[in-house]
DNA sequence: TATTTATTCAATAAGTTTATTGATTAATTG
DNA sequence: CAATTAATCAATAAACTTATTGAATAAATA
């Protein structure tokens, strides 16, 4: 094969990998995915797309091999292809957050506005755990804890949260955790706990981010 | 800002991010940016693109802030923005070598074709640098050996290295290195070595990974 | 200050990507 | 085996991306 040749196969199969990345529905999808398995039509539901288009863009993402599905009843599960997906899209996120001013000032901006002045990282966590008074809150859908959840966390739906406010303890710190730093389930919680008295942060990263670490954590 | 908006808004400029990279000759173009800096006619040259295409796609890669320019003389001269565009570069390439089936094939036919049984890695390397015998010979362009080489290596540009033959040892192994895996300098070098008679190898990675992984190396 | 030179700009046509719509498929389950 | 259901396909229009061309710009040197 030619040099030129050989260099278009090589740089162009490179970049078809990173055109099925580079669309934001996509990077929404692949977020989602990170926290385990999802049905079509739950993957429409959260990212508010239509169901031909959230296929669409699933085929997209299964051309290249970056997420994968087996049928489970009348659902296709979706789920990412291995775990080199998630830590690129770590690695991006983190790239955007650190060097792009203005992803960070939207970010900030956003939970300002909810008043959530402060988030812990999960560095700081481990260093926090055995403290007294410390509660850890999963935000999440329900299915999405019993697919991994950290060790102890108590699950509360963001929908169900002020309905079961009398459960969380008055003294201590609470916190709330969702899908990542870009879900704002965690802002919500955050903002409904602190405005009713409860001394509340959110973690900065998510449950991904947790699992990838290795770091144990509990199933159902 | 309401949810939708601000999830358009993170993953939208996510999304840009990765776009600019999701172009073979963008791509092609980060890859030659890491062996360090290029005027504009440079990387036209190096990519075979025209002019004003090259400067079009380094206008793409600058809007995101992935390299960055100064003037010298009459030239702008380009370089990646930091080292995390590097890293984000080396994910997306191994990530394709070791999960993209197709591109593993390609690369290994294109060196087959030219009789480049056997690659080392930087890993192997270091093992082996005290050995005696070992002669690194880097065969990139002179002014990328100026602007950083491995210890101890020998600058022979791929184009001279027919004729400065009797310069090199007639035992002991060769090991050729240049930009990187998809560099064919090296190839080029290691098939006209052996058929000489030389016993030579190409390392697999190039210099922008020697230098990422903080190893020392040398100036001009 | 005029000339040279490297780079960018602007306009364009061809090709690609996207969301939408409605029809179709494939598999499960009653 | 018929009905149901989840997911995909196919066609389309609008919006983007790309390489090409030739003109324009901005900075450096004579």
């Amino acid at each position: 094969m030619e040099k030129r040749a050989y260099k278009d196969q090589v740089y162009g199969a490179l970049a078809d990998l990173t055109k099925a990345l580079a669309n934001p529905r996509r990077l929404e999808i692949v977020d989602l995915l990170a926290q385990g398995e999802f049905a079509v039509e739950d993957i429409a539901r959260e990212t508010g797309l239509s169901i031909a288009n959230t296929s669409q863009h699933l085929q997209v993402l299964k051309g290249v091999q970056l997420v994968s599905a087996t049928r489970d009843g009348h659902y296709l599960r979706y789920r990412l292809a291995n775990p080199d997906v998630y830590a690129a899209w770590q690695l991006l996120r983190t790239y955007g957050l650190n060097r792009q001013a203005n992803i960070a000032r939207v970010v900030h901006d956003f939970r300002s506005q909810r008043e959530v002045l402060q988030t812990v990282s999960i560095d700081e966590l481990l260093g926090k755990l055995n403290d007294e008074g410390v509660v850890l809150l999963d935000v999440r859908p329900s299915d999405e804890y019993g697919q991994g959840h950290l060790p102890g966390a108590v699950s509360m739906p963001i929908g169900e949260l002020l309905e079961r406010l009398e459960e969380l303890p008055r003294t201590g710190t609470i916190i709330a955790y969702c899908r990542g730093p870009f879900c704002v389930f965690a802002d919500e919680a955050v903002q409904l706990l602190t405005s009713r008295g409860y001394p509340a942060q959110r973690l900065e990263e998510g449950f991904p981010d947790w699992k990838h670490r290795q770091l144990p954590y509990e199933l159902a």
